[in-house]
DNA sequence: GTCCATGCAAACGATTTGCAGAGTT
DNA sequence: AACTCTGCAAATCGTTTGCATGGAC
């Protein structure tokens, strides 16, 4: 995501409007590397706009993916997340307390898809994330 | 997933019961090259089995998931499908009508996880998912 | 007969939708 | 003033849970 100033201006230039929840949740996800829910981000913004409704949340959420300024993360089948850094990495979640981590690497050449399958399919994209236990939950958890 | 009978044999074993209606899952599941969700299962299953229930579907998979004989696709976000082939192989899913195909391929060794990961966490697996569009909603679709 | 499994209904939790009123342009 | 956005409430949908009855052993 580019800085909030300047997706302001990306929202001007499509004709969106820039009202203060939608400021509110860009300044949330700005250089954000918690990978956050639209929980999370809800949670985050309850105290300083008390009026912030999840309907608001996910319609910006939403428009930012659209825009291209944000990815979501399928790696967590219970709810999305979402990144504000769409560079090309990966991620791992902790099993255990649902902590995400980026992953810098790019694998796009290491895992070609058979030919037999590009005959029957037009591949768009793929999606590469790991599973594992976090430092914390390896020395608190028991499962 | 072994045949419906070694897996029979596996639920004795076990002291698990052997219903009417887990065999009936069994069958469905056996050979099963489609990637069924617990709907599609349940679904399948209406006609002969009038009483079968949602619950006694998911029980039944989680039994089979906890004995290794089934695994738990996490492609579709939405949700869960199940896959009786427990060997290692990905899929490809079409982002249009949902269909999931097999993509036999071992991309272990192409994967590794950068130093820096495995000194934070404990990395217990992985999974590699691809998106595209399958050849009939490539003449048919439009999205 | 014991105990696990089934099936119904209700609960749950993330996300979506309908819509009236509010705020941005 | 026009038109989008917000926020509330309700709906949706996959999955889980509580519990009484039923069936496998």
């Amino acid at each position: 995501m580019k800085n909030v100033d300047q997706v302001i201006r990306a929202f001007r230039d499509r004709g969106y409007k820039v009202t203060p929840q939608r400021i509110a949740i860009l300044e949330v996800l700005e250089g954000n590397k918690t990978h956050p829910s639209a929980d999370d981000i809800y949670v985050s913004l309850r105290r300083k706009h008390p009026t912030m409704s999840f309907t608001t949340v996910y319609n910006t959420l939403e428009t930012l993916k659209e825009l291209g300024e944000i990815q979501e993360l399928t790696i967590d089948q219970r709810r999305l997340h979402y990144d504000p850094d769409i560079t090309l990495h990966h991620h791992i979640m902790c099993t255990q307390c649902g902590h995400i981590d980026d992953i810098f690497a790019d694998y796009t050449q290491a895992i070609q898809v058979p030919e037999e399958i590009l005959r029957r399919f037009h591949v768009n994209g793929h999606s590469v994330q790991f599973y594992g236990l976090c430092s914390y939950c390896q020395d608190h958890g028991d499962a």
